[in-house]
DNA sequence: CAGATTTGACCATC
DNA sequence: GATGGTCAAATCTG
């Protein structure tokens, strides 16, 4: 029912649901991860010649650092699959509690209600993760639940414009199951109410980005309800109607190495102080080791 | 007291 | 019937 097309800048899935889209798009991802993994031995390969030498050492680093993340990524998104397939977690029937006043109270409140139509089709949805939901717009929220197989509850969040400019966008944000510190935040539709500051939005976004890999473990500790934290968006998920496109593009923020930076942020890897052992690099060897080969071919 | 959040209920979809 | 998205009254907070 679906296609995954992978040309090396973008990956479209099709998918009649939006949980199926979601399993297509952690194929996808993983597809793209192990993609840009066997890139970047192979740019690691092409250049042996050049980084094999002293001066370049910082470059050689940062392509090993870049295969260590891809890696890393790559084992996340495993666990995160063998988590969903195995771990159905079991129902927890509360039962129905006792019917009160207020509820029949608001049987008679339903005719009020819109509709809440349920989204078959999301026409436009993108999901990041991060350690810090937040993103520089002002959200409001109208709802939390516990999601079935999950750990961690999703809370809701309309933009707060939704009335004086009529800006349609909701977010979902949930932690998780990998790592409580970083939160899954889906993004469903776009903003009509920041026409003139766009390009502030962005900024606003990268400069969080920035501030985030600054401050990775500083606010990671809150409780649940005051999701707060650091990091870069790592992934970003795009889908029109029934289509979801994976881009790779920087300017979306949303490039394979932002998704790198976020994961390993989860253990992170010190670039600067250049130790990179075997057990944190996804070459499954260390730079040295690296650098050896490389030399001896 | 106004605005934001919480929480249980409603309802569409699967 | 289970699940998830939204509503809106109740509650909280500054």
């Amino acid at each position: 029912m679906e296609s995954v097309k992978s040309n090396g800048t973008e990956q479209v899935v099709k998918s009649s649901s939006l949980s199926s889209w979601q399993s297509n798009l952690q194929e996808a991802a993983m597809e793209e991860l192990n993609r840009g993994q066997k890139q970047a031995e192979r740019l690691l390969l092409l250049l042996k010649g050049v980084l094999s030498s002293p001066e370049s050492r910082p470059a050689a680093e940062l392509l090993v650092d870049v295969g260590a993340a891809f890696a890393k990524a790559l084992t996340f998104m495993e666990l995160k699959k063998d988590e969903s397939e195995s771990d159905k977690a079991p129902i927890n029937s509360e039962g129905m509690s006792s019917c009160s006043h207020e509820q029949i109270k608001r049987k008679f409140q339903t005719s009020r209600r819109r509709s809440c139509r349920r989204r078959a089709h999301p026409y436009s949805c993108t999901t990041i993760f991060s350690t810090k939901i937040e993103d520089g717009h002002g959200w409001r929220k109208y709802g939390q639940k516990g999601i079935y197989g999950s750990k961690h509850p999703r809370s809701y969040y309309r933009c707060v414009h939704k009335h004086d400019r009529g800006c349609p966008v909701t977010r979902q944000v949930q932690r998780t199951e990998e790592d409580d510190s970083i939160f899954a935040i889906t993004y469903v539709g776009q903003h009509t109410c920041m026409e003139d500051d766009h390009t502030t939005a962005a900024t606003d976004l990268q400069a969080l980005t920035l501030e985030s890999k600054m401050n990775k473990n500083d606010d990671a500790s809150d409780d649940d309800d005051k999701e707060l934290a650091a990091p870069p968006s790592a992934m970003k998920r795009d889908c029109e109607e029934e289509m979801i496109s994976i881009e790779s593009t920087t300017a979306g923020s949303c490039s394979s190495s932002e998704i790198s930076s976020t994961f390993s942020g989860l253990a992170p890897l010190s670039a600067e102080d250049g130790n990179y052992s075997s057990a944190n690099l996804g070459f499954g060897m260390g730079f040295d080791e690296l650098i050896a080969l490389m030399s001896a071919h």
